[in-house]
DNA sequence: GTTCCTGCAAAGAGTTTGCAGTTCT
DNA sequence: AGAACTGCAAACTCTTTGCAGGAAC
């Protein structure tokens, strides 16, 4: 695992929002944009102290809740397939929709030009001016079919 | 407010599932079914105790459980806007979106059948089979728009 | 030098569980 | 009679908050 030296890019769209740029900060902001997978607050919290062992839960919750304000990360609740921790993921173009497996937990992304077909639709019939779509579906995968 | 005494049809697909009934069920469900609003445990629990204030949060956490479990609700988290509760709504046909206002905390819904569409797609391009949908929208509604 | 951020510890919400007694079928 | 359901109380998980010291700009 590399120690981070240089600026990533949420923390260069950090410093140009003016926030100010710390060690903890930088070492979250690491873990969340090498994520393979969605991570909740304790994976965030438990990879964030391979690097530095100090760094506490509130300091996570912080970084999150001001992340999510900048509009930098994207919670999700991911059906709740385990417990009802959040789940964050770095906010992308919109258009893709998290599939949980209710059988093994597992979560598949699926993109569909149905979200922006939504948004349109929305923007169409109602006086919303729509902010973010959160599509979760819940379904048995492949795997799990064959299995039951 | 009348007192419950035939039974709803939700208590009648319970029945037909082999259920038991109880007197705190029929109270719950006829809650349940009359709500105008999606109920989070606690206005359940509020509403029911009007009906008999003997009742425990812990049934009624039971009893929202057993009728996800049944499939007869639906649990929705409606992105959070009022802290992180739960929402319950009786399972419905497809087809409707849930759109939350940030600012007023208002719940619109939205019919679409892009909703079926999307679960079209998944059947045709995985090997998922889809258990539900659930659509949560952000956004700012007609009223708020006009206030800031 | 001021403002913002941090760790710590404690509190808070929302939900779940074990148990002994009660009700349903 | 037997299984399922209930209220009570305690526990548990996830998240937030107040505060005093420390770091960023």
């Amino acid at each position: 695992m590399s120690v981070c030296t240089d600026k990533s890019v949420l923390a260069n769209k950090l410093s140009a929002k003016g926030m100010r740029m710390t060690s903890q900060r930088r070492i979250l902001l690491d873990v969340i944009e090498r994520a393979s997978e969605h991570l909740h607050a304790s994976d965030l919290l438990r990879l964030a102290r391979e690097k530095d062992d100090r760094i506490d839960r509130a300091t996570v919750y912080r970084t999150l809740s001001m992340l999510k304000e900048q509009g930098l990360v994207e919670e999700l609740d991911l059906l709740h397939l385990d417990g009802s921790e959040h789940h964050y993921e770095l906010k992308q173009g919109r258009g893709h929709v998290h599939i949980g497996c209710t059988r093994c937990g597992k979560i598949f992304e699926f993109k569909t030009d149905l979200v922006e077909r939504l948004e349109a639709q929305i923007a169409d019939q109602t006086q919303c001016e729509v902010d973010s779509v959160r599509i979760e579906v819940s379904a048995l995968c492949d795997n799990c079919r064959q299995v039951v």
